[in-house]
DNA sequence: CGCAGCGTTGATATGGATCAACAGAAGTGG
DNA sequence: CCACTTCTGTTGATCCATATCAACGCTGCG
């Protein structure tokens, strides 16, 4: 399956113009802050990250998990303030790309504009689906589906190896993610290991037994349409 | 607060060719199937609709409400397939394009290019807010919070009079959107009764007390004030 | 008249939260 | 080097928010 479509030279170069730098940030730094506004818009270039938001008591939602290839900050840009934070997972590379120069982008690249849709619309079916998860799933259906999801999406970028997928997640991000405690995230998480359907070692992720995964979760494996590279 | 950006001429004009048509259709028929896919691509022009996904053995989720002024289709017409249902909640109107003119969109206008793309954060804007109730709110917080968000998405339309809302949603379809049984979302509403909060007559909705309510749901727009420096 | 959709309510069951404690690993400062 | 803290994971006990079950009433309608 191709991951990313074609592009023309001249899109190449409008691109490479575009880009205003690269961004290097250390696991655990704010990439975007809510309630703040900022004049970059970055693409994550390597490394994954989390889109959040809490309430004021502290009770904290994680929206969606960013990984190489998606935008970051695109609501901030549009809004003016972004609603949400975004927080570098791991050791993060970004492309930086200047707000202001945004809708010169739409003016002379058409396509790239309409590219930038794509994404935000595909960003958005990421947000339906856990929304979907947290709302009707247990959370073993929860954690199954999460496992699957984060493992297609890195698949598709090549990001699966023999040895299975890097999971940096902590059982605290996890429990954010899904609407669950931290206690019982362990406890669902150790469910699916005594059920040998996962290993997690050294910060990897290995699915043993993937059908049973997808009956937990019923995932639908849905083809994915190609995306665009910014 | 403006409600709609001002538009060139030209730009009106380009719209009304652009657009083939309007349909009406009744109350509680779909607009958009899943897993389907669809030449046309819609605006909201009156009414409510519902967009949302189920599970395999029929647990359902709403996604999220449209209004007037939404977009119906977007994700469908970018992905070749829709990935979840939009189904009309009362009767509605709604205007139709062509999705194979709609890359013409952003080749002929890049600013209603641009529109559409803002049109898609502000829709996943939306379901970020619903993903952080469902995870993190409990079930009279989450029924506070939809009740004012759709309050205020109603009143930046016009639509709130002096008899309060129109709220024609049934209780299996609050339930559906916040992910609760129906009888819980029954008890739920009934506290937010005897607290004097709100009234529902008639297919009505009438805020009562919103301070209360902005309490109960921590609807709170400081919420991402600049915290303290430590 | 009977039926279907919607709302209501009480009783009971349960999934997941909360509380409490502990263990290992990794850093940190003395 | 050790003592100390912090972060992460683990586990058992108990509690509670919400689900499920089971009725019933109302209304509109064919």
């Amino acid at each position: 399956m191709k991951l990313f479509r074609p592009m023309s030279p001249e899109e190449i170069r409008f691109i490479k113009g575009f880009k205003v730098g690269e961004k290097y940030m250390r696991a655990g730094t704010d990439v975007v802050e809510a309630g703040t506004s900022t004049h970059h818009v970055y693409t994550l270039y390597s490394g994954w990250a989390l889109r959040y938001d809490t309430l004021p008591d502290g009770r904290k939602q994680i929206l969606s998990i960013l990984l190489p290839g998606d935008m970051i900050g695109l609501q901030a840009a549009m809004f003016d303030e972004a609603q949400h934070s975004v927080q570098a997972l791991t050791d993060v590379t970004l492309c930086v790309f200047l707000r202001d120069r945004f809708f010169e982008l739409y003016r002379r690249q058409p396509k790239l504009g309409y590219d930038v849709t794509w994404l935000a619309a595909h960003s958005e079916a990421i947000v339906d689906a856990n929304l979907l998860s947290v709302g009707r799933r247990t959370a073993i259906e929860r954690m199954a589906y999460l496992i699957l999801s984060l493992h297609d999406r890195l698949d598709q970028l090549g990001l699966v190896t023999e040895g299975g997928m890097r999971f940096p997640l902590t059982q605290q991000q996890i429990g954010d993610a899904l609407g669950l405690s931290i206690v019982h995230t362990n406890k669902t998480l150790k469910k699916l290991y005594q059920r040998q359907a996962i290993v997690i070692r050294d910060r990897h992720l290995t699915i043993l037994d993937r059908p049973a995964l997808e009956r937990i979760a019923r995932y639908d494996e849905n083809a994915h349409a190609p995306r665009p590279l910014l």
